[in-house]
This record gives C-alpha cells, sequence and structure tokens, in this order.
DNA sequence: TCTCCAGTCAAACGATCGTTCGAGCCTCCT
DNA sequence: AGGAGGCTCGAACGATCGTTTGACTGGAGA
C-alpha cells in the first residue's frame, strides 16, 4: 500500500506515469456508475471499460464500495468549492449581505455550468445526482451528516430574508435543491420528449438564468 | 393482518382469497425496494419478509422484474388517477381555464397526500421516486415515453399563460416536477438535521400549500 | 371416493458477483 | 550485475443471485 498521493494533483498534467491504471479505472467508473447506475456496473465492466486487469480496482482502491467513494468524496469536495467560491465573491461583493439572487447563483451556477455539453464533467455531475439515491450507506451518512456546506447558504438566506420565518428559509432551499438534483440525462431526455423539442437547444448559462428566475421568484414572494 | 382489501381492484376482480400469498408478495416488496433500493433487495430477502415461500415470486409474477414492473404499474396509475380527477375538478370549477395554482395542486397534492405520516401510502410514494432512478428499462422506457399524462397539465399551463413562450412552461413544469420528486425520506432527514428540526412538524396540507406557494411564485413571474 | 390441479415447499442449478492469490514482469537503486 | 518492490496478470475462491425443478398438499368437482 502506497501512502498515496497517487491521483491527488488532479487529472492528467501530473507526468507521473505509473498511475495509469488507477486513473483509467477511476474515470471509466465514474462514467459507467453515471450512466447505468452503481449497482448494475460490476468490477469487470469497469476493468474491462479501462482495459486494464480486473485485480486493478482492489489493488489500487481497496475495494469497489472504496473506489466509488473516493470518486464521490472528489467530486463532492470540487463541488463544494466551487459553490463556496462564488458564494464568497458574492459576499464581498454585497458587503458581507448578498441578495438572495447572487446565493442562489452560486448555488445552482456551478452543476449547471459542469453540465455542459460542451465540457465533460456532465458525467460527474450525474454520478453525484445518483449517489443521492444509490449511494453507499457511508456515502449517504456523509451526505446526511455533512450539512456544513449547505449551512452557509442557509444562513446567508437567513440574513437576505430576515422577514421571512426560519424554517420558510429551509423549505424553500430545500425546493431549489429539489431542482438542481432533477437534471438528470432521463428526466431532459423526458422533458424534451414532452415538450416535442421545444426545450433542446439550451446552453448552461441561459438554463442557469431560467433556474435562478424560478428559485428567486419563489424566494421573493 | 388479512385486512385485506388491498390488491385486487383492477387485475383479478375475482373475490377468491387464495390470491393471500400474491398479496403479502406485493406488500413486502415494495416496501423493501422502497426503503432500500430495487438492486439491494434479493428475492429472498421479500419472501422471508413475507413470510412465503421462496418460489412464489416466479409463480405468481413470473420474475423479480415483472414483480416490480407490476407493482410501478399499479401505484403511476393509482397517481395518475388522483391528479386527473383533480384537475378535471379544476376544470369544471374554472370554465375551463384553471389559474396556474389549480393546476399545480392537481400536480402536488396527490402525491404529498399519499406521504402523510398517517397513511400507508408512504411507501408507495417512495416507490415511485425510486423508481424513477433506479428502474427497470422497461420502467424507465415507461416513464419516458407515456407523457400523456404530462401533457394535460402542460396544456393547462400554457393556456393559462399564454403570454409566455411555451419552451418557459415546459422549463419551469420541469422545475415543479423536481420539487416533488425530492420528497424522498433522506432528503428530509438532511432538511431537518440542516434546520435543526425546525422543518420537523410539518404535516400534509401545510406542505402542500408551501410547495404550491413557491412553484406558483415560479410560474407568475 | 377418486381425480385433478392450483398452490406450496425444499432443494438445487447455473450464472455472476467482489475479492484474493501467487507467479511473473518491469524499473529503479546500490 | 543483482536484488527489491511496485505493479500486472490469469485463475480461482466462496458467496449470493434469480430461477427452475419435482414432489407434495388440500380442497373442489364429478
Amino acid at each position: 500500500m502506497t501512502t498515496a498521493n497517487p491521483l491527488e494533483p488532479e487529472l492528467e498534467d501530473d507526468p507521473e506515469v505509473h498511475a495509469a491504471t488507477k486513473t483509467l479505472v477511476f474515470a471509466a467508473a465514474e462514467r459507467l456508475f453515471a450512466v447505468h447506475g452503481f449497482q448494475k456496473v460490476s468490477v469487470r465492466d469497469i476493468t474491462a471499460e479501462a482495459g486494464v486487469n480486473l485485480a486493478s480496482v482492489n489493488y489500487h482502491f481497496g475495494s469497489k464500495d472504496a473506489l466509488l467513494l473516493e470518486i464521490f468524496r472528489r467530486r463532492t469536495a470540487e463541488l463544494n468549492r466551487a459553490r463556496a467560491r462564488m458564494l464568497h465573491e458574492a459576499n464581498d461583493r454585497h458587503q458581507g449581505k448578498p441578495p438572495v439572487r447572487a446565493i442562489l447563483e452560486a448555488l445552482i451556477a456551478p452543476p449547471v455550468r459542469w453540465s455542459d455539453p460542451k465540457g465533460d464533467r456532465r458525467i460527474s455531475v450525474q454520478f453525484l445526482i445518483r449517489s443521492r439515491g444509490e449511494g453507499t450507506d457511508e456515502m449517504r451518512e456523509a451526505l446526511r451528516s455533512d450539512v456544513s456546506h449547505l449551512r452557509r447558504f442557509a444562513d446567508a438566506l437567513l440574513i437576505a430574508r430576515p422577514d421571512l420565518p426560519p424554517e420558510e428559509i429551509y423549505w424553500r432551499l430545500h425546493f431549489v435543491l429539489g431542482i438542481i438534483h432533477n437534471n438528470r440525462f432521463a428526466e431532459f431526455d423526458r422533458l424534451h420528449t414532452l415538450s416535442e423539442g421545444l426545450t433542446r437547444e439550451d446552453d448552461a448559462e441561459t438554463l442557469i438564468k431560467r433556474m435562478v428566475d424560478f428559485a428567486e421568484a419563489g424566494f421573493l414572494r
């Protein structure tokens, strides 16, 4: 067992050669899980997709669950960082009391930008959304208990709307999260089928505006 | 325990009592899947929970997938019927042109009423929500292609807001569905953890009002 | 009374799963 | 040159999965 910084310096900009297998497994597992779901993807599926030996998963990650937990931790950390940065910037711009819209943008924009068809982070978003319903006990426990990240947004909203009962803030935040987590491939397909293609051509920024407009309206009444 | 009106108003109008095993399997499967997820529940788990023989699933339903497809069909049919009834009543009340709020109520109220802790339909709601992400190919194909039920709501909204671009209507409907589908046990837990219990004591009608208020605000701007 | 058959049962089947093993490979260090 | 160790490989292990089988049951109909 290596003490492992192996995959850490992010991605392929690391010239270190022999983490190639680990990187391949990581990427293949994330992709397959995002598309097909956790339980439906076997270790053999992952290693076949990655073009590596079957034993690679257990050698580099310990177990299948540990592999997916590592993917989960990496992606949640990245997403939380992006959101926190946007919220921080909004705080700076508005003297520590950002308006509702800026807070919601910090919550919504990062995952939607990741979902842009042009980029390669769409897989990560689908992975994270799936983790919410299909994840390991460890993953869901992490989601349930780690509210420290969400608390910053809740606190900002409580400050932005001191006139509202706090419970009302929490409920509306819950609704906004529902809107965000509904952005799955399958749901988009259904929407496009329903609208007969009318909704097909949105880019990330347009969708962000739509979502923020909707969420803000629900918050401002 | 055999109070048993439940299983058969639809499939076999035959009042024969010896479908007891089938009913037990149906109920156990729905409950276990709703709580633990589809892939994590084995046929042995189901038959053990129901207190029947292992072969019962294949004898009465053909296969595990067919069993869950049957549960899925039954529950979606019931939910769609309840929603359609409410939309129909709203149509009658408003001369065929119900306002946005009435339409959203018809969409939101039935599943939230089912989720009421007092009733026993909570399991069915959790089952249906899970079907959306973890279901069989058949189940998800049914969800994707059967937009006829949703179309009635989309059409009603298009009439209620003829000033909005149709694509905007579809997107907002998509957002509302996200809010509805986010009402999972795990998400509620997380919300209550975040709010430190502030959100704990809601009954169904209060939650419906909260959701409809929020959704309506997003639609009326 | 006998027959028939839907229903139940224990047992087993073949497939697939995550994981482990031991031998071999390759690279770097001295 | 030679040894060490990180890494890969094919093969197998044991567990669990969904499903099937064949014997057995009890009650309804002739």
